[in-house]
DNA sequence: TTGCAATTCAAACACTTGTATGAAACTATC
DNA sequence: GATAGTTTCATACAAGTGTTTGAATTGCAA
């Protein structure tokens, strides 16, 4: 058995420095300076760099999923296989954004670490990622049957919007927190999931066929 | 005055790589390669590499701006001031989304570029970036115009959440494609905007209080 | 044409990157 | 305690990066 604590400690810190600077501008000395090992030890346990950043990722996004789904079935349980719509949706963001929003102390590398993949895309994930799709589509079907009547393209739009909410407010928090100077308060992170759940839900129910009428649009008086 | 075929001929090469390829993994012998000029040419003509990506950031910055507003203003112009707000978030989000999805003979390398600078924000960009703040005051303010009895904060989170619907569809065309099986239509750019702003505007008047309500969120049924 | 500045060019520079090597240190089994 | 296998380490390597250099070429005015 290897005692693989210069593994543990090489992973920790290229995840944890992948989070911080992005996979752009971090190199292995960065990872091997952080984790306290040898340079040659990354090569010797994972292959390559490559193979690190894919073990890291591959990792975190089973774990993402698997929390992203139990908690979607702890919500469906409730109703015997029907959660209200708001639920598979909480299931579905609330996840990321606890892990990357909210206090400090309570951020976990692995929501950032994983931020940081939706953005940058580097090519030995890219080659993975297809899986998510799958993944995605779990999520559609909950949501269809919490919204029987909603046709799957509205289904789809609905879940790509909610997710555009949730990674861009991670994204661009500090945009949003100058912008408002402060007003908007991205800490409190259960409101801001409840703030991106509420308007995914009012862009699923809400609009419907009404939204395909042209002559509307400018008509509408600015009260 | 220079003659600066050269000039404009790595602008334009280096803009179509990075919009293509992102910053990354462009490197200036692949700039000099595609605009056939050679390799020193980039240091004489703009000082050093950062300083030719400052210079297309720049530009392209100003050149959206200008046009987001030239938007704002047509529709402002119409009611003398006060736009509806469908009209102020489409004169933000539309020029993006126009130059970036849609017919591939109507994309805009310019527009594709603004999304990897949205996406990336690489060093010498980020130095800049600070002046979006002040473009994006103007649309508060439009909005705040078109909805006077909404508060600043609803309308920070409602302009958020409408760059983020729009630069995700951006980003992420292809997996909303893969996921939908080609049932989201993203070439259609009308169509896609009108849904951005239709669920942003949602956000924006349909919730209110209500969203505060926890007691709400597990009593809804399912139908 | 001559002369001079602006521009182009090939080559080299200094530096950083990921990876490979072979010796040293360690660990556990006999 | 000797030995074989595993892990660490300092060091070197090859490839690629942005940048610099100084000579060659061009373009244009006198």
């Amino acid at each position: 058995m290897p005692s693989d604590r210069t593994r543990t400690a090489i992973l920790a810190a290229a995840e944890r420095l992948y989070a911080d600077r992005g996979f752009g501008d971090v190199t292995l000395r960065d990872i091997v300076a952080a984790a306290d090992v040898n340079l040659a030890a990354v090569n010797y346990h994972f292959g390559s760099k490559d193979e690190l950043i894919a073990e890291l990722f591959v990792t975190r996004s089973l774990a993402l999923n698997r929390e992203r789904l139990s908690e979607l079935r702890a919500a469906e349980e409730v109703r015997g296989g029907r959660a209200p719509i708001e639920a598979v949706l909480r299931a579905l963001v609330g996840p990321t954004l606890r892990g990357c929003l909210g206090p400090d102390n309570q951020r976990s590398t692995a929501a950032r670490f994983m931020i940081r993949v939706s953005i940058e895309s580097v090519p030995p994930i890219r080659r993975i990622r297809n899986r998510e799709i799958d993944h995605l589509r779990k999520f559609v079907a909950a949501m269809a049957r919490s919204l029987p009547g909603c046709s799957d393209v509205e289904l789809y739009w609905g879940l790509h919007f909610a997710l555009a909410m949730a990674q861009q407010t991670v994204r661009d928090s500090e945009r949003l927190t100058k912008l408002s100077e402060g007003k908007c308060d991205v800490e409190d992170v259960e409101a801001v999931i409840e703030r991106v759940v509420s308007v995914a839900v009012m862009g699923l129910t809400g609009g419907g066929a009404e939204r395909k009428v042209p002559a509307r649009l400018l008509a509408r008086d600015a009260r």
